[in-house]
DNA sequence: GCAAGGTC
């Protein structure tokens, strides 16, 4: 019987042994486990993951020679891979029965089929199917064996090969182009999902310095009633520039007084977030702790192997009763977090029903803490990623947090309305668990209908609108979690490739280099398919026909070598193009009409400036937003102009670059105007 | 050397 990962062919083993007891074996330091069932003896043995994969020794490209082979031949970080496969060339021969119990999925048929097709004999062999590894699920399972689930292992194979023509012959297109342009080998890559998420990076970059900010003039009134102090701004109306607002300030000195309109207060219910699944982690982790996604993934990985959180790479937002509750929190309840555990016990009187998200996986249920006590050998950041789950295990078993928010209405000699809001946490709730979602207190003295409150201050500041848009690592996942591209197990990973192979750079406010643009653009202009999520649409349908028999493995991958086929054609015809791109952006060539301000090719000129397509779509939002922004913050379109340049602004760097040029430039600013 | 998908 051959499991997916060790700790799945030990619960496995476990299952099936009926509590009569399991016999753990280990060769060349892999586990493996033998039971006895209906006067059979079952040897369970674990792979790791997959064990083979498509391979091939030719160069260069259309490459679509592949065959399948062990991984850790080819890859050198897979070299753990090699004990699982001399365990299992050893374990596997002469069965007289071989049973494919890896998850579920169609990577798992491929995980078993490929082992017994290597080391045990296909003709002899039955898959089991569960979708959890509860013993009831594996008994079930055991007892309603099947054949072989040949659909659902082409239909895996057949993602395998797809993604690996697509992604060796793009990878090699692009590495063709940057040798004739740099004259050195370059390493640069392209595949279903990380070339979307290159795309999606750069149109966010583009977006990010392209921004013009909108001005608004902020007034903000400090008012004071019986020692209590509160804040008030305006309410369904704006000061149109900055000289009213500052009229308005002048008015309210000399009558410094407004009186309370009416008082609303409503109380809110904020529900408890339901557990984890990997994709909220790594968003929590990285609000929270600051940890970049993979970071958190590898942490809860090692938790994972130290048996103290459950299988991590997991859609699901759910806890179903069977990881038995109660047992967890009282095991809980004697650890780092035995305090908050106990408190939840009593809070709840034992009745324990935990939010459910809406998300879910197939095989496993949300992260959650085994009980198992942390050992004190576990490092500051292990430490706090475990402290997070069991604080969002045990929010999800608590009550409502209740805020009440009020608002009250005043009015000023004028006639003006303003809106003053105080927020207070009635109860915490869940929040006692999960602290690090408390709202901010604001302060609201009590105040009724006809009271009058005195004015103490009036701020009046121009405001400018920043950008909405985020470029780094969490929102990138999160932008692929969005569209569905990538695993659980590989979002992360993938947009550190996008990283390491220099496409992108910097953490917290990422930027795309200058060899990302280049290869963002061809991409978008020679291999369309490759820019948008809807070519992982696209593999999900024919997954979805070999699945059903509508269609066979060999049709699938034929029609993928053709349209890659086609695609590096009119990539060889223009392949000058491409050079062009990647060598200007590696530095290695001249660019003929360089834009003025930053050298990239230009697309046009403006008063006798050659400027690229960043800086000319830069120069004309610019120009469309200049008289409203000259207006709003009352000063003339030169003043208006210097605000922008300077980067208090927030805006875009490109429109900075514009800015200031016109700023030194007289037949530039009148272009402008 | 290149993908994306499993997993130690
Ligand atoms: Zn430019």
């Amino acid at each position: 019987m051959v499991a997916e990962k060790p700790k799945a062919a030990a619960k496995i083993a476990y299952a099936l042994s009926d509590g009569r007891g399991v016999l753990r074996c280990s060769e060349y330091g892999v586990p493996y486990w033998i039971v006895r069932r209906d006067g059979a003896a079952i040897v369970v043995a674990p792979s790791a993951g997959h064990l083979f994969g498509p391979h091939t020794d030719s160069r260069g490209f259309p490459v679509f020679d592949f065959e399948w082979r062990p991984i850790f031949e080819f890859d050198r970080g897979a070299g753990y891979l090699s004990k699982f496969y001399r365990m299992l060339s050893r374990i596997l021969p002469g069965a007289s029965l071989y049973v494919n119990a890896c998850d579920y999925d169609i990577e798992g048929s491929v995980i078993g089929f490929k082992i017994i097709e290597a080391f045990g004999d296909v003709n002899r062999a039955r898959r089991m199917k569960f979708s959890t590894l509860a013993p009831q699920d594996i008994r079930r399972a055991y007892a309603r064996m099947e054949r072989l689930d040949v659909e659902m292992i082409e239909a895996g194979m057949a993602r395998s090969e797809m993604d690996w023509l697509w992604g060796i012959n793009v990878s090699r297109a692009l590495m063709e182009a940057a040798r004739r342009a740099a004259g050195r080998r370059v390493i640069l890559s392209a595949g279903r999902v990380q070339s979307p998420t290159l795309v999606e990076a750069y149109r966010r970059w583009r977006e990010i310095n392209l921004h013009v900010p909108k001005a608004s003039v902020a007034v903000k009134i400090t008012a004071e009633k019986g020692g209590g102090v509160f804040d008030a701004r305006p309410h369904g109306w704006k000061p149109q520039s900055l000289e009213t607002a500052r009229s308005i300030k002048s008015e309210l000195r000399k009558n410094p007084w407004l009186a309370v309109e009416e008082v609303r207060s409503e109380r809110s219910i904020l529900r408890p977030p339901p557990a984890f699944n990997l994709g909220d982690l790594q968003k929590e982790a990285n609000r929270i702790l600051g940890l970049p996604p993979l970071r958190t993934q590898s942490i809860a990985e090692e938790l994972y192997l130290e048996a103290l959180i459950s299988y991590p790479r997991t859609n699901s937002q759910k806890l179903p009763p069977s990881i038995n509750y109660r047992a967890i929190l009282d095991k809980l309840a004697h650890g780092p977090l035995g305090r908050e555990a106990r408190e939840l016990l009593k809070e709840t009187g034992g009745v324990l029903r935990p939010v459910q998200g809406s998300k879910d996986d197939p095989a496993h249920p949300a992260i959650h803490p085994t009980g198992e006590k942390p050992s004190q050998r576990l490092s500051k950041e292990h430490m706090a990623v475990y402290e997070l789950i069991v604080r969002r295990f045990l929010a999800a078993f608590s009550r409502e947090a209740i805020v009440s928010k009020s608002s009250v209405l005043l009015r000023d000699f004028q006639g003006r309305v303003w809106r003053a809001e105080g927020l207070r946490v009635e109860d915490l709730g869940w929040l006692k668990y999960y602290h690090y979602s408390t709202p901010g207190e604001k302060p609201m003295p009590p105040l009724d209908r006809g009271d009058k409150a005195r004015v103490v201050r009036v701020d009046v500041r121009v405001e400018w609108s920043q950008t909405p848009v985020r470029l780094d690592k969490a929102s990138l996942l999160r932008w692929m979690e969005s569209v569905n591209i990538g695993t659980e197990g590989t979002r992360a990973r993938i947009i550190e490739t996008l990283y390491k192979r220099g496409y992108l750079e910097g953490s917290r406010k990422s930027e795309v280099t200058p060899l990302g643009e280049a290869v963002a653009v061809i991409i978008q202009t020679l291999f369309p398919e490759l820019s948008k999520p809807d070519l992982t649409r696209r593999f999900e349908s024919m997954i979805e026909d070999i699945r059903s028999g509508r269609r066979t493995r060999q049709e699938v991958i034929d029609m993928s070598k053709k349209t890659i086929s086609k695609l590096l054609e009119s990539f060889l015809d223009r392949l000058d193009t491409a050079v062009r791109e990647i060598g200007v952006s590696l530095g290695s060539v001249e660019v003929e009409a360089a834009c003025h301000l930053c050298g990239r090719k230009a697309v046009s000129a403006v008063s006798g400036y050659r400027l690229c397509s960043h800086h000319m779509e830069a120069f004309d939002r610019l120009r469309k937003a200049l008289p409203n922004l000259a207006s709003t913050i009352s000063s003339t379109p030169r003043e208006a102009l210097e605000a922008i340049a300077r980067g208090r602004s927030r805006a875009g760097a490109w429109v900075r670059d514009v800015a200031a040029l016109a700023l030194r430039d007289d037949g530039l600013y009148k272009a402008l105007l």
